[in-house]
DNA sequence: TCTGGGGTCCTAGGACCC
DNA sequence: TCTGGGGTCCTAGGACCC
């Protein structure tokens, strides 16, 4: 049978959401100037989180530096982030959705398929993702792009057309006319290497993806990721609208430093504080992590990782602390600088942690403390 | 101009077991 | 003594997404 999905995807997200907060305070609405959400502009490493529709046009970019920006349009509105506010704004766009259909999948921050078949017909599809997208916007102030197929690469890739505050269609029908003109990189998961890999061998279109030899395309990229090519660029996926929301597979947290560290100490100081949020995170969630990984970004941006599998999952700041420290002894040689650090924890369980309690260090009650002060003055900052 | 931060998945080679 | 093939796990690295 076929299916009727809707990707519904918010303009600009973090650049809409702060504009709807800065007009309830009386402020102009910075969606209608080039203006973009970004870290601390004085800082020459920060980027564009989010750029305004006035400020793509003048070629500023998602990504871009903030410093390359302003050379672009000196008078570029820069506005700061506020993440509780994205996430009340998030609740409050994805429960409109829910209202249309239940079987919602949460793609990100500011993105869901919803699977509305059976809920309305091809017919009306149009007539009820407008009514959607008008709703979203008289109730919660901000604009949404709805794109419509029969699954859900067709509907991500309708809601990327023209934008904002519109309605597209992409059923298969229309995949010939409306898709297979447009560039490989237009297609969800070919980015920059893929797309260079294959105009390299003349495939220019969605049009060319889709009826090369996929025995010939797998030698380019891959069988696994040639398969899944091939298929979208013929629009086909039968992958469903996943209801359930899956628990995290791994957990990170990364640093880039103002200026690039060569001493020691400040690597260090660094990796402790980035090793503190992760361990922190895991407790939170309930985790404990049996892989530690970790990495350093050099100042030509090569990096360089480590990682190591525990005998015993843990939660212990000190104990991921301690292999990171060890494994950053095999990648660095302490002379070359460093311009990022990153720690992750992966192989993640919900193991309790009184096994193996007999043979445990003697220290480890005294770090468990440190960890629990540490949860507290988080958790006391918060509220 | 000079490039953030947080995730997922895949591949390839080596170790080890049967 | 030297040879095989398959399966699984681990690690490093690289691609993609928002």
């Amino acid at each position: 049978m076929s299916r009727i999905i809707f990707h519904i995807d918010v303009n600009s997200a973090f650049l809409s959401w702060t504009a709807v907060k800065m007009l309830r305070e009386g402020q102009p609405d910075i969606r209608l100037v080039p203006s973009v959400v970004s870290g601390d502009p004085n800082d020459r490493r920060s980027i564009i989180t989010a750029a305004s529709i006035p400020a793509k046009k003048l070629g500023i970019k998602t990504a871009q530096p903030v410093s390359m920006a302003l050379r672009t349009y000196p008078q570029l509105v820069i506005v700061g982030g506020d993440w509780e506010w994205y996430k009340q704004c998030s609740r409050g766009f994805i429960e409109i959705c829910t209202s249309y259909s239940p079987v919602l999948q949460q793609f990100s921050i500011d993105e869901c398929f919803i699977d509305m078949t059976g809920r309305c017909t091809e017919e009306n599809a149009v007539t009820v993702a407008t009514r959607l997208k008008d709703q979203v916007r008289e109730m919660l102030g901000f604009t949404v792009n709805v794109g419509i197929g029969s699954n859900k690469l067709l509907a991500k890739m309708a809601s990327d057309f023209e934008k904002p505050d519109k309605v597209h269609t992409l059923w298969e029908s229309e995949v010939e006319e409306k898709m297979w003109p447009l560039g490989v990189r237009d297609l969800l998961w070919v980015g920059k290497k893929t797309e260079q890999r294959l105009l390299a061998y003349g495939i220019k279109t969605i049009r060319d993806l889709a009826s090369i030899d996929v025995g010939q395309l797998s030698r380019l990229v891959g069988r696994k990721y040639a398969q899944q090519l091939h298929e979208n660029a013929n629009g086909r996926d039968d992958s469903p609208v996943e209801t359930e929301r899956t628990e995290a597979k791994s957990v990170s947290a990364e640093r880039t430093f103002s200026r690039d560290y060569t001493d020691p100490k400040d690597i260090d100081r660094a990796l402790f504080n980035v090793a503190c949020i992760v361990a922190h995170r895991i407790r939170r969630q309930g985790f404990r992590a049996s892989t530690v990984s970790m990495f350093i970004k050099r100042t030509d941006f090569t990096v360089a990782q480590k990682q190591t599998s525990l005998d015993q999952p843990t939660d212990v700041t000190a104990v991921i602390l301690n292999e990171v420290r060890r494994m950053l002894t095999e990648i660095w040689d302490g002379s070359s600088p460093i311009r990022q650090v990153g720690i992750g924890v992966s192989k993640l369980t919900h193991e309790s942690a009184f096994q193996m309690s007999l043979f445990e260090d003697p220290k480890m009650e005294y770090y468990r403390d440190w960890d629990r002060q540490y949860d507290e003055s988080k958790a006391g900052q918060k509220s």
